[in-house]
DNA sequence: CTAGGATCCTGTCAGC
DNA sequence: TGCTGACAGGATCCTA
């Protein structure tokens, strides 16, 4: 899905066009996808948009909450006096909506907005504002990278010793907000190969991987996340970071910016992986004469 | 407790 | 053309 800096993409322009409106009717067309009653939260009115890790909460008036999570291919589209799409991207950011992956439709006072999805693994849930933080997903999410000190990250590569590093990245219980693009671009910018074990990374290490991770995941949210969040702006700008900022994901075959060697992709704790073979070496660096295996390029 | 694999679902693409 | 298997920007459940 849609990782952090999407889902941040789309808190914002959520709450730039849909806060203050009122939810005048709610169309389920998949039931899988909405979770709760469509009573309870009709002619309720959006007071805020909150985000927890990649899971979205609106808050109605009344004390009722929305969670939107879009896992792998959900997608929110705004449709009011200008279009502001976001999340997984795909034509359906310009398609005439609802269409065949349209799931629930929320019409409000001023616009409709449409929550698509074509796996089907995303889901809308009623649950009362209360009850938000006692929810079993967002119980368990870790510190977002911004705000996990080295030490409180180092401590969990030790507790997870034999996992690779990237799926230790992946895992939202240990650190949240990554996802499979920001995991190798993180994993590219620190020059840690995706494999090697979570244990054997030192602490100078273990320290650039997390500045690494706030640095691809600012940078992407500053552009509009990866997706095209503002497609249909009469600005015509679109958040591009694939394109402008990624520099493995999805690149195999292309040059290493860095070293010019071949971008490979493999499969690394279950998901498509890529790797520039070269910058990133998949044994412990022992080069001597550095201390603590730090190396300033 | 951790680690790894299967699974939910639809759609697309490469290879025969 | 039609079929088949692999794979996909996530998270959970099951097993060892």
């Amino acid at each position: 899905m849609p990782e952090l800096p999407e889902v941040e993409t789309i808190r914002r322009g959520l709450d730039e066009y849909i806060v203050k409106q009122k939810i005048v009717s709610v169309d389920v067309y998949c039931e899988k996808s909405f979770c709760g009653v469509v009573g309870d939260i009709v002619g309720r009115k959006i007071e805020k948009i909150r985000r927890y890790g990649k899971a979205l909460i609106v808050d109605l008036d009344g004390g009722v909450s929305l969670m939107i999570h879009l896992r792998m291919t959900g997608q929110l589209i705004y449709d009011g006096e200008t279009r502001y799409a976001a999340g997984h991207p795909s034509e359906n950011f310009v398609a005439k909506l609802p269409n065949k992956q349209t799931r629930v439709v929320i019409k409000l006072s001023d616009g409709v907005l449409y929550f698509n999805d074509q796996r089907k693994f995303g889901f809308i849930k009623v649950l009362p504002t209360a009850r938000v933080e006692q929810d079993e997903f967002v119980k368990k999410l870790a510190k977002e990278p911004w705000d996990m000190s080295i030490d409180d990250f180092y401590e969990k590569l030790q507790r997870h010793q034999k996992a690779c590093i990237k799926a230790v990245l992946l895992d939202q219980t240990i650190i949240c907000g990554l996802g499979n693009i920001y995991a190798d671009e993180a994993l590219y910018v620190a020059k840690i190969h995706p494999e090697r074990r979570a244990g054997e990374l030192d602490k100078p290490e273990a320290e650039k991987l997390l500045k690494a991770a706030c640095e691809v995941m600012d940078e992407s949210i500053e552009s509009g996340g990866s997706t095209m969040a503002t497609y249909v702006r009469a600005d015509g700008t679109k958040g591009d970071y694939l394109e402008k900022f990624a520099k493995v994901f999805r690149k195999e075959g292309l040059a290493c910016p860095r070293c010019g060697a071949k971008i490979i992709k493999k499969r690394v704790a279950g998901r498509g992986t890529h790797i520039c073979p070269k910058c990133q070496k998949d044994t412990v660096d022992t080069t001597p004469a550095v201390e603590e295996g730090v190396r300033n390029d």
